[in-house]
RNA sequence: GCGCCCGUAGCUCAAUUGGAUAGAGCAUCAGCCUUCUAAGCUGAGGGUUAGUGGUUCGAGUCCACUCGGGCGUACCA
């Protein structure tokens, strides 16, 4: 519909020039009484012009040529919006493609031969993940496919470092257990890793080595071994959510390659750091921003900006054309540092986008279920997938917008009934699967030969509901926004599901049955592509 | 104090990124199965979009301030 309001715009563009200068934007009105496309052309135009809208909108009707066969009314209305009525017949042609498209309907080529790559987790190795590394980990990925849809060819990223003051005390805290368990005194500091993973990973050591370890250094084989077990976890923890990432990045790879080193001279040898009460600065006041900070700290350990900007930096130089950050919220003061330390070696920032994470509240009925890394009774990611599944986890996180708190209802989403969104889309795809096996009793065939018999108010709306999805992944994929998509089901849901209640096939006239065949079978395949974009299975059968 | 995010129906959230009369689900109330899954559908009530001012043809959306919540504000990551 869209495209062809642009072609016969573009024709008119010899009869009224100044319809260059606007970006034509048209859009679906809320209310179904202003017709299937609306544009605000004339209003973009009457300061140019200095006519009233109104006016410029006849103006705009006058020049077009419209096809009586696509769009068989036009209205001026309101404050100058032209609006736009496709035929019945016209709109039926979206059935055809989606036939013809199957499982590549709603992709597109619009970056194709452009790289992307999406950094998400990136949590280190000291801990099993929790529901809010869940809630990174799913939008993440979701964001990945989203950009596949469009054509970008995708590369996941993990980011880890596996030494430094965190690992030191997860190797302490295991060695500590281990101690505990071999009957010495020990005194657990607060502030070290209290969960019960610590005990088991120490307990594995004492099975495995006996009291052999007991003054061997918190950096050895403790550190390593809870290292390996804890990583091993994550994984098999993204795996469950069908969550593979291509390239783990190790921070310490930084230094041994010398980049850190290349980064810290090139600070130095053009003005932008130095030293002060034994620390190294980065001069961000010279690059708009408030104050210095810290990169190397008068211990000679760097800070994270340092290795941050010099691991932003490879990816840059690895020739990406867009990154994307899928942070927590409690990096949001950190990485602004980070892009202009980018800016400052002189790579563009622009190709980094950067999505912040907000917080999951998760409940369970009425009942908060707290949330906490050092205490006990906190719920990790595991638990939440085996608790409610992999589909209902995926869905759940990616339903809301990305930088709102949420709350996930962990009663809502174990519910096996309409209450559950993740269950009314995909039955909607599993009651279209058992009508098409249903058919093949009495004969009848999927065919778009009379698609023009479609008139039903309800059937009219699922076609122009179908009509929408091309462009909803495309603005998805821009805004990097994953809910759309869910919003975007749940509505074509309910409009099959009203559309199966009106329209029904069975004991109807045989051509319309088909046609209406037809029409489910378009929407099966819209359903199914977008829930294999949340990564939500599509089932045949519930 | 300062920075970022958020505030929309009783609850959980949308709103085509500045468009026309702010929409769904849950909950409440009233209905619909001799026919393809009632795991579904239909209808009703429910709003000063936290508040005040501003920008313009037009604001939930942009700007300023105020109030409320979250996360930061380290020579932790």
């Amino acid at each position: 519909m869209k495209n062809y309001l642009l072609t016969v715009f573009k024709k008119a563009e010899t009869d009224i020039p100044a319809l260059k200068e606007i970006t034509l934007v048209f859009e679906k009105p809320k209310l179904a009484g202003y017709g299937d496309l609306a544009t605000n052309a004339a209003m973009l135009l009457s300061k140019k012009l200095k006519d009233n809208p109104r006016a410029i909108a006849q103006q705009i009707l006058d020049s077009l040529k419209v096809d009586p066969k696509v769009i068989y009314k036009t209205e001026i209305a309101g404050p100058g919006f032209i609006n736009f009525f496709f035929t019945k017949e016209y709109v039926t042609y979206i059935i055809k493609k989606i036939i013809d498209k199957k499982d590549s309907f709603g992709k597109s080529e619009k970056y194709a031969g452009k790289r992307a790559n999406v950094e998400f987790v990136s949590a280190n190795p000291t801990g099993p993940l929790t529901v809010g590394h869940g809630r990174n980990a799913v939008v993440g990925d979701t964001v990945a496919n989203l950009l596949e849809w469009v054509g970008y060819e995708v590369d996941r990223e993990y980011y880890f470092n596996n030494a430094g003051r965190q690992m030191r005390v997860l190797g302490d805290s295991v060695r500590l257990r281990y101690l505990e368990i071999i009957g010495e005194q020990i005194s657990f500091p607060e502030d070290y890793y209290q969960g019960e993973y610590i005990k088991e990973i120490a307990m594995q050591l004492y099975i495995k080595y006996g009291d052999s370890l007991k003054n061997d250094d918190p950096e050895g084989i403790f550190k390593d071994t809870a290292e390996k077990e804890i990583f091993s976890d994550i994984k098999k923890s993204l795996e469950n959510l069908g969550i593979i990432h291509k390239i783990f990045f190790n921070e310490n790879s930084l230094y041994k390659d010398g980049k850190i080193n290349e980064l810290l001279d090139y600070f130095k040898s053009n003005g932008l750091s130095y030293e002060k009460d034994g620390a190294i600065w980065l001069k961000l006041s010279a690059l708009s921003k408030n104050e210095d900070k810290v990169i190397i700290k008068s211990t000679g350990e760097p800070t994270y900006r340092l290795p941050d900007i010099a691991y932003h930096a490879v990816k840059i130089n690895r020739g990406y054309d867009l990154l994307i950050d899928v942070f927590g919220s409690d990096h949001n003061a950190t990485y602004p540092d980070v892009l202009a330390g980018i800016k400052a070696i002189g790579l563009n920032p622009d190709k980094v986008k950067v999505m912040i994470q907000q917080f999951v509240t998760i409940m369970d009925g009425d009942e908060v279920v707290k949330m906490s890394t050092r205490k006990a009774n906190y719920i990790t990611l595991d638990e939440l997938t085996s608790e409610v599944g992999k589909d209902a986890v995926r869905y759940f996180f990616n339903m809301r917008n990305i930088n709102s708190h949420m709350v996930f209802d962990l009663s809502i989403a174990k519910k096996k009934s309409d209450e559950n969104p993740v269950f009314y889309v995909q039955y909607a795809h599993a009651r279209i699967n058992s009508i098409l096996n249903r058919v093949k009793e009495v004969q009848l065939e999927i065919s778009t030969n009379n698609l023009e018999l479609l008139v039903h108010d309800d059937e009219q709306h699922l076609i122009k509901t179908l009509f929408q999805f091309e462009e909803e992944v495309e603005l998805s994929a821009d805004s990097l926004e994953t809910h759309r998509i869910c919003t975007y089901l749940y509505e074509l849901a309910a409009a099959y599901h009203r559309f199966n209640k009106t329209c029904r096939i069975l004991g109807t006239e045989t051509k319309l049955a088909e046609a209406r065949l037809a029409l489910s079978y378009a929407a099966m395949i819209v359903i199914k592509n977008g829930l294999s974009i949340l990564g939500v299975s599509a089932p045949e059968e519930m």
